[in-house]
DNA sequence: AACATCATGTTGTAATTACAACGGATAATA
DNA sequence: TATTATCCGTTGTAATTACAACATGATGTT
């Protein structure tokens, strides 16, 4: 999923290459599928992709991966570990070609206006992890579904909306099973809660609050 | 649930009086039960508990509340929202009587130290909220108290711990019914998968990696 | 058009879960 | 000690879900 950004982390900043200079930032490029930080290493730089994609995937005890996002050009990643200087609980790897702007923390602390940025999309981001456990909260497939599709009418500010997920994409958000997805919104559909085709979704009985 | 501060909002700051009277901030007592913050408002400072606690409360569409945390002493609330200029989503009341400090965000913005401190308390707060989303993700109740309870012992660098949070609250936290909870912990101690009794528990087929 | 590929819907079954209701144990209080 | 309140396990049932396997439909390619 995308981990939306309005606020970017020059917004306001006149002289971008001055301020990357003077912070020691610089560039390195991956080849897809090289590993660009590895779980348990300690980093003391933060990322932006200039180029490409990258995917941060969570492997558990037994060694299973999942992916936790993907950040695409303009995102940001690892700076929640590296700002706390605790161990990466994530491996990122290159999704596809890429290249990264690298910032070193340390620096990146002299900047107020850097700051104030980076604390914007970290702010940003804990609403949307929030919103996101709230869905993840509800007791059934339905209930999920319902909790999404409101937040995402609310956000588009229509009771029709485009989601911008497929089906499996949509089922892995939800942590539920696509099959058992497909049936409970077929069922919802039939029920009158709902139409809806593809990724495309209207809430027969949304009213805003 | 407590949000885990190590790091605190004057980590470093030597002359906490002083800076407080510059930025303005101020101190309010709320009565048990009154509203601090109500939902849809906008606000432009974020508070610390002085004294007391505060609930942090989720209203859907349909008028049900869920405690989304709560925030005891010397903890922040209401920093996420504040920053990013976002109406409030949710409503935030005081736990017991309690007295709070007002930070003028417009103010904290000039105070690196400050910003420095936010950030990290906010960066933690991440981390701890994307751990959550990888308990509430797995897909039954067997495999989300395994990877509750692998990531409580490795916290506390033990295969034996004791948890902060009764049967009911475990329930909660894992998304699930306290009664459906009590039967699958039952079943994983038949398996000879944990040992407990209250809120003590032991893995033991625990390992660090 | 023919083909492959991918996304989505469908079906069946076994397992899991939600929910309500009850009972026993433990701790707190009078 | 008696009394309450609270926490936790237990039971039963209906509903929901996971999972696998297959069918259908859409999309893109040669």
């Amino acid at each position: 999923m995308m981990l939306s950004n309005t606020d970017t982390l020059f917004s306001g900043i006149e002289n971008k290459d001055a301020l990357m200079e003077r912070l020691g930032c610089y560039k390195e490029s991956y080849k897809k599928g090289g590993i660009i930080i590895e779980k348990g290493e300690s980093v003391r730089s933060f990322g932006e992709v200039m180029e490409g994609a990258v995917s941060i995937i969570r492997y558990d005890y037994e060694g299973h991966g999942t992916l936790v996002s993907n950040a695409y050009e303009t995102e940001l990643f690892a700076e929640s570990f590296s700002f706390t200087s605790t161990a990466s609980p994530v491996t990122i790897s290159a999704k596809t070609d890429c290249s990264i702007i690298w910032f070193p923390i340390e620096n990146v602390k002299k900047e107020n206006r850097l700051l104030i940025n980076i604390l914007t999309i970290l702010a940003n981001r804990n609403l949307y992890l929030t919103k996101r456990i709230e869905h993840l909260s509800q007791r059934t497939i339905k209930e999920k579904v319902l909790s999404y599709l409101k937040d995402e009418c609310k956000k588009q500010g229509s009771a029709s909306i485009k989601i911008n997920l497929d089906r499996q994409e949509m089922a892995d958000f939800l942590a539920t099973d696509r099959s058992a997805l497909s049936l409970v919104l077929m069922k919802m559909q039939r029920e009158g809660l709902i139409e809806y085709s593809r990724n495309n979704f209207k809430l027969l009985n949304f009213k805003e609050d």
